[in-house]
DNA sequence: CTGTATCCGCCTTGATACTG
DNA sequence: CAGTATCAAGGCGGATACAG
């Protein structure tokens, strides 16, 4: 059965939660890191400049709750642990993405921007 | 003069402060109420269930301070004030569209997703 | 290596009251 | 109508210490 109401405009619809998670500091750049390939925890945190243990972990679980991420446990000492991109992780990184290279390709525009408003 | 190296997973790389703008709670939401036509302040308040005058505001000067908005004060008695998306606001419209897209389409395997999880 | 647990400061957010 | 000002509460996130 689906669903067809989904309506982020109102308060309590799990679609508007979901743009709230997405819009965490670090849901977009865990993603982003994780589109190439599958990565350790240590390779993560290396590649995410300022993520702390916590952050990293927590982000981590909440996508793999929301079945964004698997999580995979090898037997070995030490432990090497894999986070790789669902197939609905891989198609929640497009949008992203996308989001990504907006921000890559206006940071000029709106650096400026930010400074014409200050100077008034 | 163009920036080339912008990446949003160093620190203080501008367009990592552009991703955690857009990923406040309202951003996006009031940048997809603006899409369709220009709109009030009360109109905005109406359609973005939730929000308090406060964020509101907020969340429009900072739009504003970015390029992405524009703000026209009628002279009028009572006032009517007008905000517009720019050039630049239309053209973050499309990917923050795509992200509310995939919200509404991948809600229901996200929200068994985590049923799943937290039934073990 | 890959985490968990705890403490704590700050910032965001919301509620409320007030203004041109 | 369209805000501004103020205050209080809560959560986010960082730092640190510890563990399997």
């Amino acid at each position: 059965m689906t669903q067809s109401a989904w309506d982020p405009y109102e308060r309590d619809c799990p679609s508007r939660q979901m743009l709230d998670r997405i819009g965490d500091r670090w849901t977009v750049l865990v993603v982003g890191t994780l589109a190439a390939r599958s990565l350790r925890f240590t390779e993560l945190s290396r590649r995410i400049d300022g993520i702390s243990q916590k952050m990293l972990t927590q982000t981590l679980r909440s996508l793999e709750r929301d079945g964004l991420v698997t999580r995979t446990v090898h037997a070995e000492v030490p432990p090497r642990v894999e986070y790789e991109l669902t197939a609905s992780g891989r198609s929640l990184q497009q949008p992203l993405q996308a989001l990504e290279q907006w921000a890559v390709d206006h940071m000029d525009a709106v650096v400026q921007a930010r400074r014409r408003y200050d100077a008034r």
